[in-house]
Formats: structure tokens, C-alpha cells, sequence
DNA sequence: CGTGACTTAAAAGTCATACTTATTTGATGG
DNA sequence: CCATCAAATAAGTATGACTTTTAAGTCACG
């Protein structure tokens, strides 16, 4: 049960070394709570448990601690920190917890991360935005238009994660732009819970029209509010779905 | 110029091993643009550059690889990725170009998120505080009242910084909580441009007090604006200093 | 008894070296 | 000109010896 079921979207270069698998198999247990915050892990245990060198046991633990999942200390061992000290914003360690089992307490989060982000990114992007970035934003909102009926959401969640991404990168604020991944990742794990058959609300699809609209005509309040709209309506999802 | 100043607020615990000196001199060195993006660095250089053995070298190039600062691969080297990929979230990378050259540009961000994230928090945070958190909130913005005129900067930032900290943590959620310390950063990185001398913005200050009273009432509508026009105002200071 | 200084041992940290593996480059041959 | 194969290169892995930090236990002294 080591081969973690295929999930990447191509963005994720599985693990190309032994250390990489060994980080797949700690972050994940860790992050899961195998390992409760306060245990202690030595490294020759690890060693022996997954059969690698020190040397690859140490890089993996170096990675974790970087991450803040865990603290090394001499004479005592690898102490796995408390859950508030983890750097939840890390996206392996959100890819982690995405697949684990706090994952719906992990998507309200980010929800809430994406509806405050969203609607100032829109503003942004309403006055950087270029041309190009306009055209592929009312491309990408047609296409959703398009393919908003009749069980196509595989290719109008492509077409949905693509227009936030334009939106974030049209921001101009690098910070904003790097949530690309996670709003990619929050969109598509809708759909999983979502049942594929229902096609996508109305509403939401004449949204981001009207906001690509506002985008092109510059109006950053218009841009603001309907996305604000948009991730509302997001938010209102997850609490039906989880009350 | 290497020894960094004294900027900690004790939460950052200096280099504990080699790998950690090194890690900290590559990665301000990387952020920095000493090695651009495509810049490839071999092992057995940086070996011999910061007399340091294999082992020390790859850990500290792991956990620059995990930032996505660079990439490693067999008979190449390491690779200085683009400044795009970089994981812009990253506590450490974030201290990092704070303290280099771009300092500026990711002040800008970083008070962009602020702006979008602050009044999302507050107004959760009107919802969620406990009593405790909203005994902490009105103490410090009274603090900082008393603290608002004659050359009392350094205390009024420590109840400025602890103020957003409560908010951000009384929001309920874990992201917004773990942005605490790159607030305290912008924060207190702002009074080094500002002259000492100047006293805080009185309006600011009534608006904290403001805030606090909302978060009290469990008016999210309020906390959310109020909180908007401290972060609008911090955005304005930027434009001033560097339009 | 309690308290402080000293000793001890456990575990991480570091180093040097030998060996393995992937990958680029380029040479060879069809 | 393209495909295939060979060699060289740099990262990846393994291992044993040694160092350093530090928790914890011990002992002497107040």
C-alpha cells in the first residue's frame, strides 16, 4: 500500500530518488496523523523500517523540518511539532493534507483563503491585466459557457481552473499568481465530491463572463465584486455539502 | 555584511548545524540573484567553496529543491530555477527577499495579501473570537492609543503586531492563523523606512479601536471594513514611499 | 532533603570513501 | 541523416568512523 494511487496532474514529478519516496511516506503518515505531534522517530529506526541509508533517512528529515512538520534535536530525536506550527501553506504539505483524512477541514481553509484572495486579485487584474491575458480570460469564460451542459464537466473544469489562473497571474502580485496551484487543486477536488453527473450551477458560469467582462472593460470594482460572487457561492457549497 | 541583524523576535532559532549556515548563505544568495535563474552549481564545488562535506551539501540542497529555489538532476547539476517557481509562501524564502534587494517588491505583495486576507480574517474573526480573544484585542488597541503620541513607536509596534495576530488567529482558520508572523514582519519591517520620529497615524489607531469593538459585537460587516481601510491605508503609505 | 556541579551515555551531526545509477554527449555504423 | 550504442560525468546511495550536543542520572555538599 506504499504506491500511492495515481492523482498527479502531471504537475507532480513522483518520486525520482529514494529519499523523494521516503518523503512521500513520512509527509503523508505525519500530516495524516500516524505520527501524533510529540512522537519521536530515530533515525536508525527509520532506516531499518523503510531499509534506507542514513543518508537518505537525513535528507527526508531535513525536507520535513524545513517544512516545520518536525524538529530534530540531538540526544532526543525527530519530534513531530504541533499541528499549528506546520507551514500549511507549503503546497506538498497542502497536497498531503488534501489527501488525507482531515482533507474536508483542508478544503474549507483553502476555500476561504480563495474568497478572500480572488476578488482582490480580479480588481488587480482589472488594471494590469494585458490584452493577451483579456482575450484568454473571455476565451476560457465561453468555453465554460460552452461546456456548462450536458455532462462535459471534465472539460469545463479544465476551462474553470484556467481562467482563475489567468485571473491570479493578470494580478501582477507573484503571491497571488503561486495560488494558481492551489485553486487548481480546490477546483478539481470539488468535483470529487460533487457527483459528475449534475452539470455546473448557471449562475456561476454568467459570473465569469461578467467578470472577464469587467476585466476587459477595466473596472476593477465590477471584477471585484462578481468574483467575490463566484467564491461565495463556492463557500455556500461546502456548507451544504458539510454543515 | 553577512551576520544578518538582529531582527529576530526570538522565533527564528539561527543556524544550528552546517547545513543550516550553508542553507543560509545559498539561500539569500539564490533570492538574491547572485545565482540567477539557470545558474547550475555542482556538489563538489560548493564542497570545496564552503568547506563542508557531501552530506552537508545535499541536505542543504534538498531543502532549497523542496522551495522549489532549485532543481537537481543527475549528470547536470543544480539547476537555480526560474524566480517564478519559487514557493513565494515559504516563511524562509519570504525572510529571505525581505532582507535582499527586492525588499521593496515584496514588501508590495506582501501588503497586497495582507490587504485581501486582514478584513476576510476580521470579519470571521467577529464570529468566532471567544471572549478571551476579544479581551486581548481591545488591550491592545487601547495599548496602542496609549502608546500613539511621543516617540513610543517601538511599543506601539509590539501592540500593532500582537493586535493582527489575535485577529488572524481568532479567524478560526489555519492559514489565515499561520500569516501572523509574515504580518509581524511587514509590520515592523515598515517602521525601518518610516523616520522614528513620526508618530503613528491617529486615524489608524482609532481604527484598531474600532475593529476590536466589532469583533466584540459580532459585527463581521464592520470588522471587515474597518479592517479594510487599515490595510487600504497601509497599501497608500507604500504608494507614498514608492510610488 | 534539596540543590548544584559533575559524569555518562544516547542520539544526531559530520566527514571521507567507495560504489551505483541515470543521463548527456558523441562516436560509430547502417 | 538517423538510429544505436558506448563512455564519461555528476548526482544518488551506502557505510563506517568519529564528533558534538545535551538529557538524565549521580554524587557531594549545604
Amino acid at each position: 500500500m506504499d504506491e500511492q494511487g495515481p492523482e498527479g496532474r502531471g504537475q507532480k514529478p513522483r518520486a525520482r530518488g529514494l529519499h523523494d519516496r521516503l518523503l512521500e511516506s513520512l509527509g503523508p503518515a505525519i500530516t495524516a496523523g500516524d505520527y501524533p505531534p510529540g512522537t519521536v522517530l530515530r533515525t536508525d529506526e527509520l532506516e531499518r523500517h523503510y531499509d534506507v541509508s542514513r543518508t537518505v533517512v537525513r535528507e527526508a528529515v531535513r525536507v520535513l523540518e524545513s517544512m516545520h512538520l518536525v524538529e530534530s534535536r540531538r540526544r532526543v530525536g525527530v519530534t513531530v511539532r504541533p499541528t499549528e506550527e506546520w507551514d500549511v501553506f507549503d503546497p506538498q504539505v497542502i497536497r498531503w493534507r488534501l489527501a488525507g483524512p482531515d482533507r474536508p477541514r483542508q478544503l474549507r481553509s483553502l476555500t476561504a483563503l480563495r474568497s478572500a484572495i480572488e476578488p482582490a486579485a480580479a480588481a488587480l487584474a482589472a488594471e494590469h491585466a494585458t490584452p493577451e491575458q483579456c482575450a484568454e480570460l473571455t476565451e476560457h469564460a465561453l468555453n465554460m459557457v460552452a461546456t456548462s451542459r450536458g455532462q462535459q464537466l471534465p472539460a469545463y473544469l479544465i476551462h474553470d481552473v484556467a481562467f482563475h489562473r489567468v485571473i491570479l497571474r493578470a494580478s501582477g502580485n507573484e503571491m497571488f499568481a503561486r495560488l494558481g496551484d492551489v485553486v487548481a487543486e480546490v477546483l478539481t477536488g470539488r468535483t470529487q465530491h460533487r457527483v459528475m453527473f449534475s452539470d455546473p450551477d448557471p449562475e456561476a458560469v454568467t459570473l465569469h463572463v461578467r467578470v472577464a467582462e469587467a476585466v476587459r472593460a477595466g473596472d476593477a470594482e465590477a471584477a471585484e465584486r462578481y468574483t467575490k460572487e463566484i467564491t461565495v457561492g463556492a463557500l455556500r457549497e461546502l456548507d451544504i455539502l458539510a454543515p
